[in-house]
DNA sequence: CTTACATTTGCCAAAATTTGACAAGTCAAA
DNA sequence: TTTGACTTGTCAAATTTTGGCAAATGTAAG
């Protein structure tokens, strides 16, 4: 699946040798799901990202960039002209 | 709403004389539908892009470029760091 | 004012997608 | 071979998106 988000939290908890079992439930799910939100099979609810960087000590900003790039990539990955999509959105949300 | 996609089918519908009554039926869809994509309201399916593109007598690239963008940024509207997100991805679909 | 026709809007149920929960599975260490 | 951490698969519930229809609006003509 491949997530950067995924990626980062699970570096994270390790590094602080959380488990699983003891992280989930602060996110009000069970070890299954959060395994996946790692693994990039499923997405982390983004009102969820503050409580899961409080948690893991980490950037609340960080963590919200990757989740965003994330979910943009999911959404153009094999569209063609997405390069070019992307430079108009870019200019798009300078302008407001 | 705002749709570029959708301003931009309105405009090269009306600068054929076309009707929603009249294109709608070659995608498949009622003109409710259709006006409402103009609108922005609803998307079109991505796979009608090039039926729309024949339709219309536009260029299909454009046309899903603009479609890409639309969907782009309606994904990253009202959240945070969406410019640092987008270049991250930028940066990933170049690697590819 | 009435008709005709293009477009828009609101609503609801059907379809599709995402989610939550659980059970069973793998794997590594002891 | 037991334990504990993590993974995987499945399925129904929840949520979101869609399609279709009917009624509303707007406009131009008669």
């Amino acid at each position: 699946m491949e997530s950067k988000f995924g990626e980062r939290i699970r570096t994270l908890r390790e590094s602080q040798n959380l488990y699983l079992r003891q992280v989930a439930p602060l996110l009000e799910m069970d070890t299954a799901q959060l395994s996946k939100i790692e693994k990039g099979f499923r997405q982390l609810k983004k009102e969820q990202i503050p409580i899961l960087a409080k948690v893991l000590k980490a950037d609340q900003k960080e963590l919200q960039t990757l989740w965003l790039a994330d979910q943009v990539l999911d959404l153009i990955k094999d569209q063609p002209n997405a390069d070019e999509a992307l430079k108009s959105v870019s200019k798009s949300i300078k302008k407001k």
